[in-house]
DNA sequence: ATTGAACCCTCCTATGATGGGAAGGTCAAG
DNA sequence: CTTGACCTTCCCATCATAGGAGGGTTCAAT
């Protein structure tokens, strides 16, 4: 990623399987919003531009933008990919250092999900004594003023 | 809450029970800088102040701050908690209002949490065939690399 | 050729909830 | 009367994502 080759006619790119920034998103899907944020905080390197400065992005960036948009599905954070596509690039990682940043993001969603099911327990008790009628009588605003 | 009453001096405020902000943020649990978040946001009204421009908060101001609180510490948004608080004040409201808040809340947790155990699936698989030692070969990188 | 749709570019703004900090005024205790 | 702990307002940052304005480019259809 940003090998910054020589630039191009836009025709001429996509005559050589190049993709613009448009369907370099759709290849991988990443949205073009996403992939010029993700070129400004410097996740991914600075591509080539044609001539009329459209980016232009190969097989390579593509997979990268894959790999990227992977990550975030399971929750990685940014700085966690940054971590891992250095790792990837590095043919000399270790897989204990690959493991330890997936571990690390494990325990923090599993600590998030048992928050979040401490608050579903605490709620469901109160909508279960809850009639949900008419009537203004509530155990859950009587929960949330009493905490008051 | 946000009553305007007269101006006072600080120390004939608290001489009548009123609070300073750093006071009213002990007393509710809500920081200093959240009280004038939630005024500033209209979340709460206007309180009174001191000559010297202090806001001076009474019971009833500390009350509402406590709910909130406890609001969010179920996790409602601060859109929930303004027609929470706003129920709350409503003697005719019905429980059914409040039910239904709090069931779109719940359900809203659950599917997070299911998003976020099903990354945790993921992972799981994923770390539990990585060797996690000094050897490059991982899992991990592969699973987001195929991906690509 | 001209025009119009559908792209592309950069730059600015917003989200939601929270916190940090600067610059300056006020209060109370020593 | 100084000092430290408050208070005030205003601005900035977080994290990942998206919206939009204003302007240039490409390409296909008139």
């Amino acid at each position: 990623m940003g090998r910054m080759e020589p630039q191009l006619e836009h025709a001429e790119a996509l005559g050589q399987g190049l993709l613009d920034i448009g369907r370099a998103a759709k290849a991988s899907g990443v949205s073009v919003k996403m992939i010029r944020h993700y070129e400004a905080i410097g996740l991914i390197g600075k591509v080539a531009r044609t001539y009329a400065n459209y980016r232009v992005y190969g097989g390579e960036d593509v997979h990268n933008l894959r790999f990227i948009r992977r990550a975030r599905m399971l929750g990685f954070t940014i700085e966690d990919i940054r971590a891992l596509l250095s790792l990837w690039q590095d043919k000399k990682r270790s897989s204990a250092a690959v493991k330890k940043i997936a571990g690390a993001h494990m325990a923090a969603l599993e600590r998030r999900i048992a928050e979040m099911q401490s608050m579903l327990t605490t709620l469901r008790h109160l909508t279960h004594n809850c009639h949900g009628d008419q009537r203004p009588d509530c155990p859950i605003l009587d929960d949330l003023a009493q905490a008051a």
